[in-house]
DNA sequence: TTCTAAACGAGACGGTACGTCGGGTCTTATA
DNA sequence: TATAAGACCCGACGTACCGTCTCGTTTAGAA
């Protein structure tokens, strides 16, 4: 019924580039829910055929091209000061939120997951759970060396720290400003009960 | 250009309840992404035209739902026991964001407005503000009642209460249960500075 | 499953002139196979829906736009001299198969018909039937006159005098003259018993 | 521009021939207009390239595969009987209008040869031409054996007794029987002034 | 018999058009 | 004059084939 899958080995990876950054440009210009599927293969000089066939949808498009472009920059900070290292993080993730080009890419990721389930799943897989495991990596290390108690709860911990840099995006409220982040952490911190 | 606006006077009550009880159907039946007004209009046996005169989207026929269906239950409870009071509260929210027949229009409606300024600034008046003042308002008695520090952030507090509720909606993580919330709310009273 | 039929009463006979007069252009321009829906909505101003929502096919619009075009030029001339008459009919025939604009529409449909049975039924029911009718009363009327022998095969007549001019333009040979056509029209006759 | 042509000695006999009796195939399952030479590669194991390689068209594939099939079986039969070998010969052609496999696939090239210049000129030479002149051939013997008169018009003669079946054929109506051609062709050489 | 240039299978590619869907506007008839 | 009904223009959808173009892999003629 579904036909053949294709072969990678074939791909071509000059399509590949260009319909990534082609749809990264539209996100920015138009913004996620104007871009489409024939802007992005009209922008990139590709037929739609080809776009059908390497991605489902416009979302796992943009996905890719956001792994493409972060590339894993600096997994998660550790110079020993776990605070500072948070802040470098979370206003990295609200730079991510806010600023073009992968900001309308993302946030337009984060509303398509509400109705596709098989992005949804690529997202947490590709790009949510690494980023928590490697917060929580940090944690558990700040942990060992005295940053924080013996029994903080790290899994709340990544909440409390992110929970409301999300909020404040998802009800379109002003982004976290980086004082305001230091304030959050310092407060975070205390409820897992560091000195 | 715009036409003269309609006289509400003469609205029909009848068709404004069918349309508001026709979105909520279909959205719970289909998901707020593949609810569309042309079926909205078929389901409540009401002219398309009729729907466009007295809502400017989809979302704002939802919105308006919701707040129909809503009607402030409860505004915010006060026991007296602040943990108690938000564990309710939370709940609810928790609730809302997940149970038919508004989770789904409430969650379509957080998507919507990441593209639709106005719908934006109606969610904001109409349902928001109102309830975070509702919190901030609970919170201040709480503190003026002594279980909170005086020099409490409650601006912090709701972000933080409220946050990681959002963080697992929009990541699509598994909802918040009471146990958890519970939990949520000691650190979260920690880290103001409580007893 | 086929959705309501749309009301003819509400049809905008302006986009359906439009569409006919797009339809003639274009296969006069290009030719029938190069003539496309999506070329004819876009020429004649209208969405490709208003298209399929009164025709099934573009041979169908191309039937109707002759049919609309022709409107009976003269249903059969009828002078009292039945070779006459056949020769400005037939002459009319070539014409209709080879001269702009209608020519490439309706040798379009011809090879449509090969294919498409419902717009092969139309074709019989509103274009040939009437015409082959036609022929056959004037012939009929030229037997009672005597002008043919009362026991000519008038079935076996229409084919033999129409019969060439198709197989001339199915195989695309030279079409007829109009002095061939008075050779063939006398031969016939003569095949028929005629003085 | 148009690369080298290839070299007709390296040619794979069993790739042409998958290639033929797929487009035969698929013609008389789907239908002329259906066959696509997509479906006719995979069918017969072959690579598109393989088939433009040889072939400019689907016509012409299948112009090939008529004529591998027929192969002149029977130039134009000589009894001494010009009626009756005309009689054969008619309902020959009728067969290969009508019966597959031959059939849709004859059909379908006289479709195309309307729009396809190269095509057209191809079945002239290679399929038309020379049965005409066959036809033709047969008829000037008939003439100087005395079942013609010295001054029948043969050309004429030719479009008498193959108009009618091509115009039944062109205008979808049925097939002439074996005892119609009879007629008919009485009818005809009584038009060319035989006994 | 080995070498090597071709023809080959497979199928990805840029395109064009398909027929369908829904958006938001506009018209007509009804109450 | 607000409605129900729905036709309209528009833009995008995802699919089907087109004809061109690499890719490795046979394979058959010349060395």
């Amino acid at each position: 019924m579904n036909g053949v899958p294709p072969n990678p080995a074939r791909r071509s990876e000059r399509s590949r580039q260009a319909i990534l950054a082609a749809a990264l440009d539209l996100c920015t210009e138009k913004g996620y829910a104007r871009t489409t599927v024939e802007a992005i293969a009209a922008r990139a000089g590709v037929s739609k055929k080809t776009i059908y066939r390497w991605w489902p949808s416009k979302g796992a498009i943009l996905l890719e091209a956001i792994n493409n472009a972060v590339v894993m920059t600096t997994p998660f900070p550790d110079t020993g000061d776990l605070a500072a290292d948070l802040c470098t993080q979370m206003h990295a993730v609200v730079k991510l939120l806010t600023n073009p080009p992968l900001g309308p890419a993302y946030a337009g990721i984060l509303t398509e997951i509400q109705y596709d389930d098989e992005l949804c799943r690529a997202v947490q897989e590709e790009f949510i759970n690494p980023r928590v495991e490697a917060a929580k990596i940090r944690l558990r290390r700040a942990r060992e060396q005295g940053e924080l108690p013996p029994d903080a709860d790290l899994d709340l911990a990544v909440e409390l720290f992110y929970g409301p840099l999300y909020y404040r995006h998802t009800l379109r409220r002003p982004p976290y400003t980086r004082e305001r982040i230091v304030t959050l952490i310092a407060h975070v911190m205390r409820s897992l009960g560091a000195a």
